[in-house]
DNA sequence: CTGAAAGCGCTAACAC
DNA sequence: GTGTTAGCGCTTTCAG
């Protein structure tokens, strides 16, 4: 089975050959260029085919300055929250015949813009997809509409007017959540809110509102407690909201981690869930199924935002600068009408 | 701030006239190659910070046909678990001015052998991590041991004579942890093993049976349960196991995943942890600790692992072909003495 | 110890 | 529609 010999690579030399062209030819149909008779890029094709000829991404990259590399930059969202986006944008690649790379980066350096910039001239990528809160940071979406390497935000919280976008209808999501519980019963319903700097997640404090306002119940900022993202935050806000004299019948946290976070400070409290607390998560993220009990939270699809952001990169043309998915409530276990044994 | 023109990237050529050498020297200075005096050296040196000199990985790639590139070859392990290597690739990676790639794929198909060679001959990778199970993948092993691709194995169960390894000693590891429990005072220990494609964690098995014959306790079947790493294969293992007429006093889990399973199913049960059943995890991953109650676990270090991969990767020389990491239990709230209240 | 010349495999301008 | 000629920016021979 295995020759000795050193695999040599095919080239565009032999293809060229094989197929009786010019090299420009090859290259021609291998860049879907137009100008090419159809009879002329069978036979190319076909000698691609024969020869079983794969292009070398570095040449590629070196003679026209794009690759097939797109650029995932993040800063540690939650783990759970980023392995969603790393399983979307994976499958698109795969159907895009794109390479993920990975850039991880810390959003407050001063030079993160001037880093991933860098980053992505040098490896010549063909796209950029950002995830909160870089989806919002003003100083890189400036640099990167000033050069031409495509981006794509996701769940963006900030408008802007160039640039692709991928998200979901944030605050009308958590208003319907909200909604959702005081359908089942619940009036005191507390919040942990998402990390300051992200701004979609500002969002679904709006939503959280708009859903008491139109229930005719007056918003009690006791209710409200400013969380971080982690698990740990979640456990912290839970039981300050645990504490409270008139102790909320539900907590809705903003996202699963936090939600966690608050089921653990029920439990720590001998509290049941969800008959004496119901707790509701945001994002569906895998965490969302392995807690005690499950939560019922809110699918924002994560993973079909980050495979429509990597299509909105393949696009020649997008559709659409801005994209906005659906959600859907997932019940689960975690929330009952308040009372119930 | 932004100029309007073209930001020409600095080359060699720049480099060189600036230094007042040939670019073959600086080329030298760069790929560290010997033979170059020092005062030249920090000529070339000094002239490459001046211009602010980058060298483009592709031109690089396409001239050396070696990349700056590490490609992480995995088959969806668990979600945790992937995100730790992740981690600890990432930062080693960053340390040694690499970039990482992610390459998900199958390890039941008939081809991934051959599509994973494919991958990293066309990306020219420096070098590919292998996680479980693809780091017993035969097939796999063999072919990369005939090129020259250096590739290191994580945590492989299966002994090899070339190639890269990093691991820990599973088995040594998991009679600790039985032997803790034992120390606690448990004797019907139950066992859910890990996927049995999954070499290593199949030592896990071993280890558990170690301390028990260490300890003149007769192992016993009907306590030993066969998951398959996921949640769910968690919960169902962990039904049957406490359904048993002499239900066990404690649970170990071969994975964190399959742990919070167990928990899961003794909560659904109506059963306190550890008061009524202690369980005790593998992995130390993020889940662990977001569970109610946190999980004991045994800290098997992956992201360390990963990190070291990277380094055994990176030095020209590795010290050693296989390094073997420690452990340690990693002590929480879900393992007690039996029958405590 | 250093440099000149020749590509790596592909795409970009132009011709035809 | 198609081919020719140059490079892209770097590493490799191989001389000195």
């Amino acid at each position: 089975m295995a020759s000795s010999e050193e695999k040599r690579a095919v080239t565009v030399n032999e293809v060229a050959a094989e197929a009786g062209v010019s090299i420009k030819t090859v290259s021609r149909v291998l860049n879907n260029e137009p100008n090419i008779s159809e009879k002329t890029r069978v036979k190319v094709v076909a000698a691609m085919a024969a020869l079983k000829y794969q292009p070398n991404p570095a040449a590629r990259r070196l003679a026209s300055k794009r690759s097939d590399l797109l650029m995932l930059v993040y800063d540690n969202p939650s783990d759970n929250y980023l392995i969603n986006v790393q399983h979307g944008a994976l499958d698109a690649c795969k159907q895009h015949f794109y390479s993920l790379l990975l850039h991880p980066c810390d959003y407050r350096a001063p030079s993160v813009a001037a880093d991933i910039m860098q980053a992505a001239r040098l490896h010549a990528c063909a796209g950029l997809l950002l995830t909160p809160p870089l989806s919002d940071l003003r100083a890189l979406i400036d640099m990167l509409d000033q050069g031409d390497t495509p981006y794509v935000r996701l769940a963006p919280s900030t408008p802007s007017i160039k640039g692709l976008e991928v998200g979901t209808d944030d605050r009308s999501a958590a208003r319907d959540m909200t909604l959702y519980l005081l359908g089942l019963g619940h009036r005191r319903i507390g919040f942990v809110a998402g990390h300051p700097d992200h701004g979609a997640v500002g969002e679904r404090l709006h939503g959280y509102r708009d859903a008491l306002g139109q229930s005719g119940l007056v918003f009690d900022e006791r209710l409200v407690e400013q969380g971080l993202h982690s698990f740990e935050s979640g456990v912290a806000c839970g039981q300050r909201l645990l504490e409270l004299a008139e102790r909320p019948s539900a907590i809705f946290a903003a996202n699963d981690d936090m939600a966690a976070g608050v089921l653990y400070a029920a439990h720590a409290r001998g509290l049941r869930v969800p008959e004496d607390v119901s707790v509701v998560g945001y994002d569906d993220t895998p965490l969302s199924g392995q807690t005690w009990p499950k939560l019922t939270t809110l699918r924002q699809p994560i993973r079909a935002m980050a495979y429509a952001a990597v299509e909105q990169l393949a696009a020649r043309e997008p559709q659409a600068r801005v994209r906005t998915l659906g959600y859907e409530i997932v019940v689960r276990d975690s929330a009952s009408a308040p009372g119930q044994g």
